[in-house]
DNA sequence: TTCATTTGACCAAG
DNA sequence: CTTGGTCAAATGAA
């Protein structure tokens, strides 16, 4: 069985390597820009379709392999950030939607994890570059705490339909769980110049007493560092799509994702070592120079959940195979992704 | 006056 | 019916 699985994640893997191919053989060859023509672009099309099969059946074996899935992806997603969190029952439920429920799945959607330090003097904000605004508040049963409801600011102005909702902690008063919902379209004029100049964001906490109630608000100069990021994918898609292997077109709607595709970002590729929330370097990584050969899914041995580490002349990097238990992808996007 | 937040009401899904 | 998500009127801040 669980060679079925290995052989799912290698078949995708070979996928992956053909699309890389795909995407970027006309660099080598030193013609148009990837994907520059519709024929090719329905190939990668067809390929992202396959991947996404292959990681969704291992996942499927995974998950029959392991009868316990869904205790261990709690305990595994409380090991990410060394708080144990009540993300666990909103990643639980939202796990058993993926495979029970088959409704609604239009909106990208995954959850970030942000940690404020109250010890430094530019804490206090949940800043992430983007303006929002608050249309609602919901006491959460069983929470703690009350779950806050934000839209983007530009909603009615440029239709974007980007959405979060932010909680609090029950554990970690410190630790913020936001969950984003779609993408944004919208043109952020703070994403042009200084993400740090939007009202609503700075506001964020003043007013709700319950919620911040150890928050002190901040006047100017939010400094991202003062967040520690963990980000959990939800969907497929939103794994891929955090890499753009969407065409550029789709990139260019002003998202995070466009970062990724224009820019070599220094990325922190975390490592779930042996459940101990142990992280990696900080590394560069771009998807041009992605070497899919590294990734070894190892011919026989080894668990799965063993940890990848392949030192690189061009990059280093490390995953955790365990991204495919708790089909969670965890990315640290460092601070100056916004100051870009 | 304008714009954001608060908060109870409403609605849809389960 | 319960619950989560959204709406919209009231309120507050600039």
């Amino acid at each position: 069985m669980e060679e079925n699985i290995k052989c799912e994640l290698r078949q995708g893997k070979e996928l992956a390597k053909q699309l890389h191919g795909q995407i970027f053989s006309s660099s080598s060859s030193s013609t148009s820009s990837p994907s520059s023509n519709s024929s090719s672009h329905e190939a990668n099309e067809v390929l992202i379709d396959k991947i996404l099969l292959s990681i969704e059946k291992a996942i499927t074996m995974v998950k029959d392999n392991v009868g316990n899935f869904e205790t261990k992806n709690v305990n595994l997603i409380g090991s990410h950030c060394s708080h144990g969190s009540p993300k666990s029952e909103v990643q639980d439920s939202e796990f058993k939607h993926k495979h029970v429920s088959k409704k609604r799945k239009t909106m990208p959607k995954w959850t970030e994890q942000v940690k404020v330090y109250l010890g430094t003097s530019s804490e206090g904000s949940m800043e992430d570059g983007y303006s929002w605004r608050k249309y609602g508040q919901k006491d959460i049963l069983g929470a703690k705490f009350p779950r806050g409801y934000y839209r983007c600011t530009h909603r009615n102005a440029q239709g974007c339909l980007a959405t979060k909702q932010v909680q609090k902690s029950e554990e970690d008063p410190m630790i913020y769980e936001i969950t984003y919902k779609g993408r944004h379209t919208c043109i952020q004029s703070s994403h042009l110049n200084k993400p740090h100049s939007s009202k609503s964001n700075l506001k964020f906490g003043q007013n709700n007493s319950q919620l911040n109630q150890q928050i002190q608000p901040q006047e100017e100069k939010i400094q991202p560092t003062s967040q520690e990021k963990i980000s959990t994918f939800d969907n497929k898609e939103d794994i891929f799509s955090s890499f753009n292997f969407s065409s550029p077109s789709i990139g260019s709607q002003n998202g995070d994702t466009n970062i990724f595709l224009e820019t070599s970002v220094e990325n922190k590729f975390m490592v779930n070592e042996n459940n101990n929330n142990i992280f990696s370097e900080s590394n560069v990584f771009t998807l041009s120079q992605f070497d899919w050969e590294s990734i070894d899914l190892g011919p026989s041995e080894s668990d799965i959940s063993d940890i990848i580490s392949y030192p690189n002349s061009v990059i280093d990097y490390s995953i955790d195979l365990d991204i495919f238990n708790n089909f969670n992808f965890d990315m640290d996007f460092s601070s100056n992704i916004y100051e870009l």
